[in-house]
DNA sequence: ACAAAAGTGTTGCACTTACACCCATGT
DNA sequence: ACATGGGTGTAAGTGCAACACTTTTGT
């Protein structure tokens, strides 16, 4: 930025911006992706669904203030919403996005494991916080349709080169349960055999757990552990198919 | 955003944030890759080099602004300014950014092919803009230098699955010159053979101009013109070769 | 015995890589 | 003639899609 401020600038001489975080939280559930909402408690919108988030304070950072929002108003437990995995997705500055004022938004985005519900009386402005199957979201407060949209495509996208994946899963799963994450986010089917020669080929992607093993669905051979490993990066991606969807 | 604003929230209660937009815009020259800087007509930092940009204001959207501070800070034409595909690189929010107040500032990127060099005088803020590569910018105003660092690694990436390169050439181009802005870009040599096909195979990615040739180099054979196509997204993409830097 | 889920092998096609070669132009 | 840059051909190597097959468990 540069400074048409001068030197005798006083802060308050204009209609003044407010800045804002907002949070699409994705998780894995039954077969179908998830998005982490709220039931608004107070005007504009009051009663309609949004995205969790909410005013950065004069000393934090939007990473801070996402963070900081997320525990207040979802139930999630502290010491995920602390080491979670926070990506800046972009910013919303349309000038009338919020009726009351201006308001500019910073959107993350956040990939978490399959949980147990949130608690049910929300904290903060939210009423209550929930998971929502993203296709059974329906008209969201403000410009929220949009961030989820854009969130939903960049996770999508993001998957493909990165080995974010892994932050659907629980400390501990299985390369069927890292392929159902990938089904489920694509919506497409993909080969078994082939899925697991790539991860296994990608150094760093996941480690084996020595020994381990678990039944996953009750009958056939139980499935080798893995943990999420050290990399990032997944080089050379793995594509999206484009034809079969599921 | 949840609202904990209530019923009668005064705008002007808090200590206001600022909000405004910096520019990384980019254009290959003479084999390198430059960044367009001003000089700080105002303090802070009066005298160092910066990234254009400037204040939001009231009625304006992000990208509103940085198109109007772009056209008044450097000597860009007015319609390439108002042409230009400005990218959304990410918002930096850390609250002591800027000395003077809390600013959260929206930063963009946008490539542009080689032009003469900006009106010597800058306006609004601005000293002067130029053209500076980007190995040489030295030190930068506020968070600058960070700025144009996460906009190298992100234009970087994006040349391996866009075609966003031809964004860096003029209206019509030889593949020659496209193969050097790659080139450029990751600091590498390609395979001249092999980029063509990989580029004509891509459906969209370059129209062929009917019979028009042009010298290149002063000596040679004519190089076939081609003209940017439809196409924004490169499928499959074109890998950055990881070992022999130029 | 059978179903279900994990895991292994193999084959063929598609694509990339690396490099040899030809073409058109200026000096 | 030859240097320079554009453009074509091709053979070896690599990676991946597809699908058949084996293994281990529960009922």
């Amino acid at each position: 930025m540069t400074g048409s401020i001068p030197a005798g600038y006083d802060p308050y001489a204009y209609e003044p911006f407010a800045v804002t975080v907002d949070l699409a939280v994705f998780t894995v559930r039954a077969g179908q992706l998830h998005v982490l909402l709220i039931r608004r408690a107070q005007e504009p919108h009051r009663g309609a669904w949004a995205l969790p988030g909410g005013f950065v304070l004069p000393r934090e950072s939007a990473e801070r203030a996402a963070r900081r929002e997320l525990a207040e108003e979802t139930g999630l437990p502290a010491r995920l919403v602390g080491e979670l995995h926070l990506e800046q997705l972009r910013t919303y500055s349309e000038p009338d996005r919020d009726p009351r004022m201006r308001v500019v938004s910073i959107a993350f985005t956040a990939l978490v494991p399959d949980l147990p519900e949130p608690s049910e009386q929300g904290g903060g402005d939210a009423d209550r916080a929930r998971w929502v199957p993203v296709e059974r979201t329906g008209e969201l407060a403000f410009d929220h349709g949009r961030i989820l949209a854009d969130a939903r495509t960049r996770i999508g996208a993001k998957l493909e080169y990165t080995c974010l994946a892994t932050a659907f899963c629980p400390p501990e799963f299985t390369l069927g349960e890292l392929q159902a994450v990938y089904e489920t986010v694509w919506d497409t089917v993909l080969d078994r055999p082939n899925f697991r020669r790539k991860v296994l080929a990608t150094p760093g992607f996941v480690e084996a757990v020595p020994g381990a093993a678990r039944l996953t669905g009750g009958r056939g051979k139980p499935a080798a552990l893995y943990r999420a490993g050290p990399a990032t990066a997944l080089h050379p991606p793995l594509l999206r198919p484009e034809g079969h969807r599921r």
